[in-house]
DNA sequence: AGTCTGTTTATAAACAGAAAC
DNA sequence: GCGTTTCTGTTTATAAACAGA
């Protein structure tokens, strides 16, 4: 809840599925429509995760919810889909688990009114029994998957050719399409598009090579190797946008090889994170290990030196009602290009030369007060009822965002339709909020076993209060731990919070990288 | 041909119609297309004006080319057409024209097939008689608008917001819908967009204040007062481009107000330009003066002031064959914030301050050798076509450029079908190059009366060499003169060519804001 | 003549924070 | 004061136009 949010390394916004086939507009719904998909702008319900785990706000700890394992639940894949959505939701979000097993005594709440049996879910594959043994692979995959997930479906073959330095060319490696059905001990790389931004995926290309440059081409190519999704499915556009993103960003620079005959692409050193798919694919791969109490850190050795310390301090703490700061971020990091610690690049085995690089994003203000800041979300599924504001002849859109219309049911894997009593109350198990869909309010309701956001203590939600005090695990993804186990980043400076600017996270490291 | 390419002020890349029709995807052909509209792929022609007036190359000078004007031909009217082709080519078309009166043998060459009192356009009215008095008015109009042509629809009214400062607020000025009669006496603003891209529109906004800030609201209150188009027909995603131009460009700044409640937006004071709507309008304006000899420039009065002369001179003039820039532009100008002089605002009736800021977009890296570098375009209609390639196995589009397909011949208003024997010889009269349509190849052709940009003495244009030595008038699009009238932009510094940084002429002075 | 590479602009969209209602 | 809605601001994605190599 502390330092300005970095961008997610989990994509959002990447809705599009940017396949082959055309939107289609088969449900356009030119004029008649707005009217459809029955969302019944219902007060919404807790989050829950996928087959109904239920996750409930702490009483006390905003930053913090707390989770019921079930025995029959998969702990990895449950690990993995906190991570996600603790990094996906950023500072405000939740990034503080506390995994309780559950006593047994399931049917107590009905909070969820969705159990782990439950098969009749309409969207997708149930699949979280571990005896199933697709834990992960099988759980319903679309584009507003988080890379967790997506990981696990990933090969590891897709990372050799880091291995194989230098060898890339064209041999037709990676090319065995998985025929979708896809059991645990197959390893060929999903089609599915993988979560990462196009930004993150040039720098995961120009990163993995020693001297730090790429033509367009080997780009190109390092990324389809790399994600086949991009040589298989994905439209050829996906190249303009690799060619947009470098040109527009400033972080990529062109430059001229020696000779002047072809020019290549690096990353501006003194803003280049280093980062590698190498490095987000360990971290995952830690993710879904054996022990619970596994870090999920990355295995490099990242060194955050304090040089250059920032010298308008008193703006990392602002009076908490004087100017108020009111940050949509980004504008407030002006001229901060130099005042930042120094992030030694990892020596990993793919590079070479020790680049020294410092980071350069953000200033790390941080709001002053973190005061129960409920997440909002708009819930307003579209604005585009016609003539609902006199305002003008316009017989188009009202809203200037424009804004989807609201997906069908069997388009959203996560939507389920839990078995209970209430057929209205359909359980976003979604990492994306989408406008439209269900989603939490800050509505409290205090007085039923509905699915709202009240806090903890409000909630019967266990058999008894012992529950509370089971040492279970606890997983902050701030830092990427769990249980107690720090992540094995270390950092040479300060780590208590609130200290210096050296308290950089792992989350905050790998976030901005978009 | 000097100096690097300023982006135009006529607005390119903007055929997107933007109306609340969405696209309708009528002629959607989505796999049995792309066969259609018949463009047959010729060789194209040479270049012409409306109603046949063509433009040849001259035979040394590669920026230039010469118009024979037809003795009906309306004058105001070619120069306007020509000014936005000059400035809209950039440096590396042609930026300078020759106006020779033709000499009555009219029927001599056959180059462009069509005469001026061709009629029988079929693609909208063909208004060049200046007896028609809606000369400017009634030229077929749409997004691929150039400025000038827009500029004549305009009101005049819709500057006056500037001059009854700060009482913008909600009378409901403007209101007047003009109803598409637009006879030369009324004076109506236009509801066709206007050719400024959202950047140069805000700017226009922005600058107007003598404070130069503006609230967003204001920013938009602005545009929609001077550009009805956007209140009475634009989608309201207009405005979230709004938005999205001022949060993605550096050059706007969000500030906040002193008493910390409001936040206003503002240009960075080193790369404002200080370009207002009423400067565009004022060079407009004049272009379509009475006199062809009158300047095109703005009545602002400009000092540049060599200050901080960069000190990477000798990046500034490559040697001709090393390297060889491969400038496709703004790489080449990293780290130019500082080197380049400061320019100081006009103070005309609109500025109370003068703002000292310096220009620092292009370091202006010239190009060595201009050596006739026939402008390019890619007249490839689209590769949608299936199959075509077998590279994947997508059955998609193989292009990464994804491109519109060729819209049919009755959307393009420019393109008239001339009454020749030759069917086919489409011309392009639109000032926007639309790839499908017939453009200008670099195809060299000696031998015949083709439609070629062959070198101007290898064309038999004329029926005496004499109309070359007719004192005609000159038309320079890169600093905006006619005859060897230029403009009143007095610099203070150097106005030699290749001598220093501070030769900066309007047309990059305007062209830089996009 | 066509393709690849690079730069810009436009538009839609997702989403977050702040302000207004 | 709270809850909702709207406004404002930031990013990412995608299409497209077009220029230079
Ligand atoms: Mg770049
Ligand atoms: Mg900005």
């Amino acid at each position: 809840m502390r330092r300005s949010p970095r961008r997610p390394l989990i994509l959002k916004r990447r809705k599009l599925p940017f396949l082959q086939n055309e939107p289609t507009q088969a449900d356009k719904q030119t004029q008649h429509g707005a009217a459809g998909t029955g969302e019944p702008t219902k007060p919404a319900a807790s989050q829950c995760l996928p087959h109904g785990i239920p996750i409930m706000n702490h009483p006390s700890m905003s930053d913090t919810q707390v989770v019921v394992i079930p025995k029959e639940a998969d702990l990895q894949s449950i690990i993995g889909v906190l991570t996600a959505k603790g990094k996906e939701s950023g500072v405000q979000g939740p990034n503080k688990f506390i995994l309780l097993s559950e006593s047994g005594s399931r049917g107590n709440g009905s909070f969820c009114q969705a159990t782990v049996k439950e098969e009749s879910s309409p969207a997708g594959s149930t699949a979280t029994q571990p005896v199933k043994s697709d834990t992960i692979h099988n759980i319903p995959l679309d584009d507003s998957l988080t890379n967790i997930q997506w990981l696990g479906k990933m090969n590891t073959s897709a990372l050799e050719p880091h291995l194989a330095n230098q060898t890339i060319d064209k041999e037709k490696k990676l090319q065995t399409h998985n025929t979708n059905s896809n059991p645990e001990g197959s390893h060929q790389p999903t089609l599915q598009r993988p979560p990462y931004s196009y930004t993150a995926m040039i720098q995961f290309a120009i990163n993995s090579r020693k001297n730090r440059g790429m033509t367009l081409k080997e780009i190109y190519t390092w990324i389809e190797d790399h994600f086949p999704y991009y040589r298989e499915v994905a439209k050829p556009g996906w190249k303009n946008s690799i060619r947009h993103n470098l040109s527009l960003h400033d972080m990529f620079i062109r430059e001229r090889s020696p000779d002047g005959k072809t020019s290549f692409w690096t990353i501006r050193p003194d803003i280049n994170r280093c980062l590698t798919l190498d490095q987000v694919y360990r971290v995952s791969i830690v993710t879904e290990g054996d022990s619970p109490a596994v870090a999920l850190a990355p295995q490099v050795d990242l060194k955050v030196e304090p040089v250059n310390v920032p010298t308008k301090r008193e703006t990392r703490k602002p009076p908490p009602k004087r100017q108020s700061s009111s940050s949509r971020r980004k504008q407030s990091l002006v001229n901060s290009l130099q005042d930042e610690p120094i992030l030694l690049c990892p020596d990993n085995s793919f590079f070479d030369s020790g680049v020294v690089s410092d980071a350069s994003t953000s200033q790390d203000v941080r709001e002053a007060d973190s005061t129960e800041q409920q997440q909002h979300f708009q819930g307003s599924p579209e604005r585009e009822l016609y003539f609902k504001t006199p305002i003008k002849s316009h017989s188009h859109l009202s809203s200037s965002t424009p804004s989807k219309p609201p997906p069908s049911i069997t388009l959203e894997p996560w939507k389920v339709t839990p078995v209970g009593k209430d057929s209205q109350s359909v359980l976003d198990f979604s990492p994306i909020r989408t406008p439209g869909g269900p989603v939490v309010t800050p509505r409290q309701e205090y007085t039923t076993f509905s699915f709202s956001s009240t806090p903890f203590k409000e909630l019967p939600l266990f058999s008894s209060p012992r529950e509370l005090l089971t040492p279970g695990l606890i997983l902050d993804t701030m830092n990427d731990s769990l249980s107690k186990i720090l992540v094995d980043i270390s950092f040479s400076a300060l780590d208590d919070e609130d200290l210096g600017i050296a308290n950089i996270s792992l989350s905050e490291f790998l976030g901005q990288f978009m």
